[in-house]
DNA sequence: GGGCTGATTCGAAAATCATCTAGACAGGTG
DNA sequence: CACCTGTCTAGATGATTTTCGAATCAGCCC
């Protein structure tokens, strides 16, 4: 399956980064971690990412028809998900399942983070 | 201070949607959630987030020199955090200071709340 | 093998975005 | 008031993105 194992993916894979609201990123921690935000930055791939985390896997052949658009299209956003590094994907025979990658996931979900501390209110 | 709250920001504030991971989103809720996520899809953008969240507030003054851009340019993307909800802007005399919204970022984060379920290894 | 269906890749068109310079506005100070 | 500094708006430009149809690839079945 996807070798793509790039150096991004590799950062993106080791923890990172205290939450947002703890110490702010330098440049390097925010070039790898913004393609994430980024992918979950268009309506139809925040649904896509929506529909596969809210199941164990999910086939290609379920997701198409909820939206009004080209398989391709749907292919393009898949692959964005892909290229983050928060989904992964599996051919069986016939169809392709997606699945979340949990601990991307979670991380990202981590960055976000609001300890209380730290807004104005609390100055 | 900012006048400018649009239904869409409005739309933010109301409670918005169970966690990604337990129920997908519907179109309405994606189109309201995802320029949240696509303002902080850009570096540059996550940077000044993180550097805005990480303390109580920040003068636009503290923040410009931590880039290589112009100013109008940290303007425009300082412009696109506060149309996301993410932000709040007050102009004290000749500085604007900059403060993160608690409510909205902590929406944000409980939508990449992983109940540890849902995921493919737990099927 | 030949044909079928599901999914991806390719190439192109239209829309959006990041960035800049120039200019406007706001508030302080001499 | 005139001027200076900090911030934002306006308009332009090159780069990126979204989307499509056409073509390609993968696996099944007759």
């Amino acid at each position: 399956m996807s070798k793509q194992t790039l150096p991004v993916v590799d950062l993106q894979t080791a923890g990172c980064c205290a939450p947002l609201a703890v110490r702010a990123l330098d440049a390097d921690q925010a070039a790898v971690v913004a393609p994430m935000f980024k992918a979950l930055g268009d309506p139809v791939r925040l649904r896509l990412m929506s529909m596969i985390a809210s199941v164990p896997e999910i086939c290609v052949c379920d997701l198409t028809p909820a939206f009004d658009l080209s398989g391709p299209t749907i292919s393009h956003h898949l692959k964005v998900l892909r290229e983050a590094g928060l989904v992964d994907s599996e051919r069986r025979g016939t169809w392709v399942w997606y699945a979340v990658r949990p601990e991307a996931f979670r991380r990202l979900g981590a960055l976000l983070d609001l300890p209380d501390t730290a807004t104005r209110a609390a100055r």
